[in-house]
DNA sequence: CATGAATGAGAGTTCATTCAT
DNA sequence: TATGAATGAACTCTCATTCAT
């Protein structure tokens, strides 16, 4: 019935206190799962009690929603800082692949399990799918037009990135979660560090 | 306190109305995910009293690992018997890799949502990701069989099938759920197709 | 997410169960208000747990509903079979206000508290309002046809009956709560009973 | 466990202030109902900050109070200033009983919703009955008075005017509100005020 | 074997009231 | 005095699971 005001913090530390929330919260959420994280827990995690939580948040999706902003571009892609101020050429390109590969892969590591969990609501929960979408879209972008820059340019760039993207993100899997025992991952590099060369490079073919 | 005693079903009827649990259950779950589907959803979509639901299955959870068996194969892999009752050479490769990514995309068309649902729990149930990682061992296994069997071995097989399977999966997903407007799907096939080729005859190179 | 299935109950004991919520419910919710009455004493009073109230009722607004159409003739409006089993005539027609009065009063008293309570929704609440609304224009119609049969028409006779009813309706709450230690309700109800022959004998003036 | 002292605010400032939340917040209760009304919002709407609240009421269940206390001459009975200052007799008895009920009415129509909210807690809030209480015997006296200052003294004069104003609270609840769309209200107020008459001169009879 | 009514713990959310600043 | 952030008990409602029939 009553409009339900949703409080802009502007104190110092109402922020730390909103910041808390959706960092612990966000944090659950990835560790245990949306359907399995309360908000008495994430209340609780944050300090705070369940009441202010609706203060900041018009629900828990919200605080998942406001997590994904916040801790995004740092947990699912590495900063691509290195490479925007990396020269790329061709012979220093076998090194900047397994440089970025790394990358990907420390942060990975870093964000531990997040990158499942969210990746897993993306089919039931659209305002997740459109996020991640969203996201691919903004490193692609990105990537080609550091490729271009570097004078890589060819045909269907757009198409080879998002290929290439898949490639490192597969790799990544493989790497952070240890899934397949039998797999020798230094391998696996060396095959997709061809191949992205191999997408890269066309007219070498 | 006493231990659930799960029946296994003898009569005919019964198996039929364990399947049918399963069956519709797992649409059901597939379609709307876990949390959003009810065990009285359940119960109602395969024709059945809820309280028989537990006469069959420990509890929720245990119908969606049985459907996950039941129709894992189907619904996440192609029947690769067409593979396997073809001869692969180099010459026909470009047609049988098509072939395969066409008949990966069908299945994926057919199975909808299943599959990105279901991967979604691997982060938060380990059954699932169990199951998850055991499909894949398989599917890696019989790839590697049947190019070992056509004479495309080589050094690192199992690795390079796995980073050919990603590459399968990575397209599948653009093509089936349409999320990348700008992008040529027939483009991305090309490249993918050229790359796969290039993984299994890397003397090539 | 998913639709919530009401059920209506078949069996016996569920019909009585259903019976009770609406009962102890509304009387509930009569003595002590809508607001100051939660689901939990609701079941509680009717001997079943919270769950089962939403197996019968949408939400706790439901059960005012049911109760209102379950218990409203019975506690708004005396039974009037006597009038209509009464012969009216000028000769007998103080007798019978009188005996009208008296029935109203008596089933205000055994209704207690709620018709205070629930006339007190009427603003809030749409439903309740167009219940009393409803109420009150069967009410009317019932007596205009009585007063014709027993040819008391006049002109305006929808309008006359609606003075009276209003008439009876104030001496009621007058007499059953007590409110004006100062006033002599015998007084007030002869006052009343020559209003209303007044109003209905306008020929007479 | 310490008792709340209730500040009663000396300077201006502070005296305007209290005055707007009784105002603002009588308002909004008497608008969307008292359970429909957070102090929050009756805080924003008077312009001051929740805790301040505190220091002027008691509790939220005060500020209704406070406002009845208030506003209720105004809102609930039309100024009988005109009244007091007519002289009232036989001849223009007819005219003045109708002129009294327009005021009514207009007041009704002005307050719009606030008297209906407002009975509508009379049963669960003792306060509130006992305030509505109070009303109606000053009501009754004032009129009382009148009356007999113009000579229309007879005996019961109290249980008459308690009818009467039984009558004008009908047929306004009925104007303003417009319940009942095939009753025609001008005939309606015909019949109440030839009531009225009759009510007053017994004599008549 | 089968039913579906019943349970009750636990979920998300609200809001009167308090309190640190 | 005044603020508005913070509290946490209480509310409505859901649903996996049990159990009387």
């Amino acid at each position: 019935m009553s409009e339900n005001i949703i409080r802009e913090p502007i104190q110092k530390r109402s922020i730390e206190k909103k910041e808390k929330i959706i960092k612990y919260g966000f944090d659950l959420i990835c560790e245990k799962g949306y359907y399995n994280t309360n908000t008495a827990e994430i209340a609780k995690a944050a300090g705070v009690s369940t009441g202010i939580v609706y203060s900041y948040f018009n629900d828990k999706h919200d605080i998942l929603l406001e997590g994904l902003k916040r801790y995004s571009d740092g947990i699912f892609y590495p900063s691509i800082d290195f490479i925007n101020y990396t020269e790329i050429n061709k012979d220093n390109l076998d090194e900047v692949i397994r440089k970025t590969i790394s990358q990907f892969v420390e942060n990975h590591k870093l964000s531990q399990s997040a990158h499942e969990e969210l990746t897993s609501m993306t089919h039931s929960d659209k305002d997740v799918a459109d996020f991640f979408h969203d996201e691919e879209v903004k490193m692609t972008n990105v990537i080609v037009k550091l490729l271009q820059k570097n004078n890589f340019d060819s045909d269907d760039l757009n198409e080879r990135v998002h290929v290439i993207i898949g490639l490192i993100d597969n790799i990544c899997h493989e790497v952070v979660y240890h899934k397949h025992t039998n797999l020798d991952y230094d391998v696996m590099t060396d095959i997709v560090v061809k191949e992205i060369i191999n997408i890269l490079l066309p007219t070498k073919k």
